[in-house]
DNA sequence: CAAACATATTGACAATTATCGATATATGAA
DNA sequence: TTCATATATCGATAATTGTCAATATGTTTG
């Protein structure tokens, strides 16, 4: 246990909501979800993981905002979360964006 | 060394382009370009890294299609890349939006 | 050419992450 | 309450990634 949670600058904290697109079979799961709500089970059939496997990443989504989850009785159902594309898309486009005030050396007073 | 480059599925290439983000260094390395055109020693003075630290991030920026780069002389200028934050936010809507036509049983014919 | 500088690459290591099987927890059904 | 099912967590391990120091490569200057 190195420290948890607490030292997560506005760096990583951004950075994690990009871990949802950053890796092969996360990127296969917002896939499905792209077509509908799925529960676990139905995107473990349609995937090449295992149970355990599929449940890490999902907690990983669930972390960076992109994907909701909702319990119904024995199940857990996945789906895209508006909230967090939109979140995700502005980020994006705040950290590309360039910035036109900035200078290098901005000792402009007038 | 297992399969050089060679077994890229288009996930893997999907998540190649999101690498930029996802990590806290390369986040640092991207807002400062937000600023402008900068070359590796101007940046590396910037970021609390080694210089090969700096190298390699830079490699996986420019395989990420956001950052480009180009020498002069002894230097080596990065930019971001107006072309891949195009494609990056476009990929992104492209792997975000509902897909609407989808339906699980899709016998439709008629 | 030699020296100085900028960047890339290499090799080693540490940290993180992806993965699995086993097990735990929770729910619904018999 | 016991069984079956769905999901989460744990513990171990393999794979990948981030990091640095050392070294190599390439460029400019003396």
């Amino acid at each position: 246990m190195r420290e948890s949670g607490g030292n997560m600058n506005e760096y990583k904290t951004n950075a994690l909501v990009f871990k949802a697109f950053c890796d092969e079979s996360r990127l296969r799961i917002i896939e499905q979800l792209q077509h509908s709500e799925m529960c676990a089970c139905n995107l473990l059939e349609e995937l090449p993981i295992s149970q355990s496997t599929l449940s890490h990443h999902m907690k990983i989504l669930i972390e960076s905002g992109v994907v909701e989850s909702r319990k119904e009785g024995k199940w857990v159902y996945y789906t895209l979360s508006n909230d967090g594309i939109e979140k995700a898309t502005l980020l994006l486009e705040q950290l590309t964006v360039l910035d036109e005030h900035y200078s290098i050396n901005c000792a402009c007073e007038d």
